[in-house]
DNA sequence: CAGTCCGGAGAACGTTCGTTCTCCACTCCT
DNA sequence: AGGAGTGGAGAACGAACGTTCTCCGGACTG
């Protein structure tokens, strides 16, 4: 369902070739914007002659895709991985948040690569706005699982969801990094909230809640 | 400090032009991208000669930024408008989901016209990132000032932003429509939250609060 | 009525881009 | 060693775009 452009390939030294020409397209699509730069940047950049990349990739619209895919594993591993350090379940659907402001802080941060695509391409590639929208879905589910398994209501997940997405436009439109704890402290309040109220779709959840609510 | 392009005027006949050059541009930039429409679609839509569109702008960009003007003059009028209607102050705030709810819902939605003139243009234009900023900044200031002039403290003003703004990308990129009251939702529960625990920025409001939180 | 200006239609120009093709040096297998 | 295949460098090609220019008809002024 998600592969896109694999057509051709046949070694193992294509896959290491098609893992160069990402990694360089996703560096520069991401600085610059995917119509920004074009085949010939992105060859320099990956010291891949054109013919080789043609011979990885049917077209540039595939190398968009895959660079999509790749950002949506990065972005699912680092995500998955600031949840896992946390250590109480309440941390854990505060852990995004302080993810997203490491994050926002980086020199070259310039939003989330799948909000630019849809709006760089969105109206021409349905593939692109495609994949934007299975990234959002996916993350939409990962927030609502999250905010399940602390015993809270999907509901909740839902609007954490929105708080880290509109900190992602804001901080990278107005490039105020502060968006991040700002959604942070607002999460906060909608879990104590729902903590000294629980919901009826928000049971039996894993940690006992409303004992932590200063 | 907001006007742009308006060089080379001769009279109220050019304005009258312009406007309609404007109105055109704004109709197809925003249904089908900014790149994805030239200068020959656009002449064509609205009806005016090339030539004449370049005595009016000087080049396609100062349409695009004259656009975004025009595009944040009707979002402030109907954001102003509808929360005008708002009868409680503790509406006035929430008046900004209801106002979503409905544009979500319209037939030729896609988004925030700022933010995707952000991932399409900011890095090729730093005017058009600048207005996006500046748009983006007017939004937060609103709502700002809507929270303290309503008894709450601006930096609830900014997570009721950070709701809209999440709303918006969420529902642009996945057509989830429930966004708008997903996002009011947790609104309420901000409002609610504050209510009963007053901040130091947000003592002597307008309403009572604690009356109504059921 | 003659001359001047204005504007419409669209050709033309220069640039950029995605994609393909050409040329050639190099390698690997028998 | 010789020949088929591979891949690098970059030219070539066709399309699209922003911008400018040409041609021409029509309107207004003396």
């Amino acid at each position: 369902m998600t592969r896109q452009g694999d057509a051709g390939l046949r070694d193992s030294g294509d896959l290491r070739l098609r893992r160069a020409v990402i990694e360089s397209a996703d560096a520069l699509y991401y600085a610059h914007g995917f119509r920004a730069v074009g085949m010939d940047a992105l060859r320099q950049h990956a010291g891949v002659s054109l013919k080789l990349i043609y011979r990885l990739f049917p077209s540039k619209e595939s190398i968009v895709l895959a660079v999509l895919d790749y950002r949506h594993q990065i972005w699912a591993g680092e995500v998955t991985a600031a949840v896992e350090r946390a250590e109480s379940p309440r941390e854990r659907l505060l852990a995004i948040y302080d993810y997203l402001a490491g994050w926002f802080r980086a020199e070259n941060f310039r939003g989330c690569v799948f909000i630019n695509a849809f709006g760089e391409l969105a109206t021409e590639s349905p593939a692109v706005a495609a994949k934007a929208a299975e990234h959002k879905r996916d993350f939409r589910n990962y927030m609502d699982q999250l905010a399940i398994d602390a015993g809270f209501s999907a509901e909740l997940g839902d609007q954490l969801m929105l708080l880290a997405e509109g900190a992602q436009v804001t901080a990278a439109i107005t490039g105020d990094v502060s968006m991040a704890m700002k959604a942070r402290r607002a999460a906060e309040m909608l879990l104590s909230f729902e903590e000294t109220r629980p919901t009826a779709s928000s049971a039996g959840g894993v940690g006992a809640p409303g004992s932590h609510g200063g």
